[in-house]
DNA sequence: ACATTTAGTGACGCTCCGTCATAAATTACC
DNA sequence: GGTAATTTATGACGGAGCGTCACTAAATGT
């Protein structure tokens, strides 16, 4: 930021409150309020300064969905560093995509929003590595604390497909469990508890059942979430 | 069929057209070629009469998505039929999920696109409660034979959470695998085995945690793989 | 054969997209 | 300080696609 001019620095500046404000859009008003105009208006530029940032209103989104991969991404590395042993450590990550997604929601929605075909086909394959590479680094920071917890002899006889199968395992629940909880199915109405919060219960489940020690009936579960909240997620 | 005149009955059928050659264009060419025009082009109407149909293009599409779904329930009751003991029936579904999401991944990606915000901010209540109502008959299915199966006693020590918690385990899994396979990251490159693969071995931990018996090193999974394949989806 | 109802059409108005020639502002140079 | 060169911003334009509706054509009833 430093080793640019004021040019350069201002025209970052622009692309972010672009990014902001079309998040703000999309998020108050939804998909199809969200217009290359309406941004333009908002920012008070024209149409064409905003297609200087971007060349599609998709990239627009896919840069809105970039932008809260680096959120989590964020908080996922202030819980891997919560003190405690790596099944703790675990269970941080865990809470820190609950925290997420009950704090921010709407960032949910974008994240699976630039997972769409209707988007992707639409955007550059440069942006999409950079989606990609996130994915990538998020993916990286669980498969970590597995490997580290099966060097150190947590994980009890270890499965040979670990650690892709736990990694897979915790992330296809996350993101099934949102996808669920996004759709708009009244769960309660139909007698059911919602998504998210039996998500923990599953995740747990699985860890304990890849022999990760300690397990689930061997610690106070509840007890470590709320000193997770408090260790990390203070403000939060 | 039977009862109504040969208006009606051609009116369904046309319906029915529309929807099939929209989900040809949908799977084909992606969802921007996918215009009113093309499909009226294709079915030799003009667009005023597929909009005596639908209201507009979401709709079309969610008409697709609700198509696939009744695919999918038609399988899935298939499984549920298969003779042996409900820890076996279960796995059968769970085939029958995988086996649709290989034989029809273009369908999966359809029921996904509807799940998407962009679509349901465009559809009528009415419709989404068709939808709504598929996935209630899936989730119901699952459930009753998580029931049958703490009736029988075949869940030693059943968690107070259940079935709820055991249907959206296998349901969020099952939908978070196929996003992740479907999201286009490409897995084999970062050194990593595929998402529905790994599936299977992750349901089975999850059945095992909650003690559903038989659990699954007391039985050859991979032979009942195979048994299932051959009595309920031969022809597949 | 004619009237009435129903089915089907495509021109119309509209919104939004993405481009590009031009205008305005900034910078460089004398 | 003034002028030329370059950069930045604009919005008019062409085009695509949506959804509507007045109208035409066909089917049905009498």
């Amino acid at each position: 930021m430093e080793n640019m001019s004021r040019k350069e620095r201002e025209f970052l500046q622009r692309e972010q409150l672009i990014i902001d404000t079309a998040k703000h859009i999309l998020g108050q008003e939804g998909f199809h309020s969200l217009t290359m105009e309406r941004i333009a208006a908002e920012i008070e530029y024209s149409r064409g300064t905003v297609y200087k940032h971007f060349n599609s209103k998709e990239e627009v989104v896919t840069a809105i969905g970039r932008y809260c991969m680096d959120n989590l991404l964020d908080m996922f590395r202030r819980a891997a560093d919560y003190p405690g042993n790596l099944r703790a450590r675990i269970t941080a990550v865990g809470v820190a995509h609950s925290i997420y997604a009950q704090l921010h929601p709407v960032e949910m929605q974008n994240m699976q929003i630039i997972k769409s075909q209707a988007i992707r086909e639409k955007v550059s394959s440069d942006i999409e590595m950079e989606i990609l590479q996130r994915e990538q680094q998020i993916t990286q920071l669980v498969s970590d604390i597995v490997k580290q917890a099966m060097d150190k002899g947590d994980i009890v006889n270890p499965h040979p497909c670990l650690p892709d199968a736990l990694v897979f395992g915790l992330w296809t629940m996350g993101y099934g469990s949102n996808l669920l909880h996004l759709s708009g199915i009244p769960f309660e109405k139909i007698g059911m508890c919602q998504p998210l919060d039996i998500m923990w219960l599953n995740a747990h489940k699985l860890l304990d059942s890849y022999n990760w020690q300690p397990l689930s009936n061997s610690f106070d579960m509840d007890a470590l979430h709320q000193d997770i909240l408090q260790q990390c997620f203070a403000e939060e």
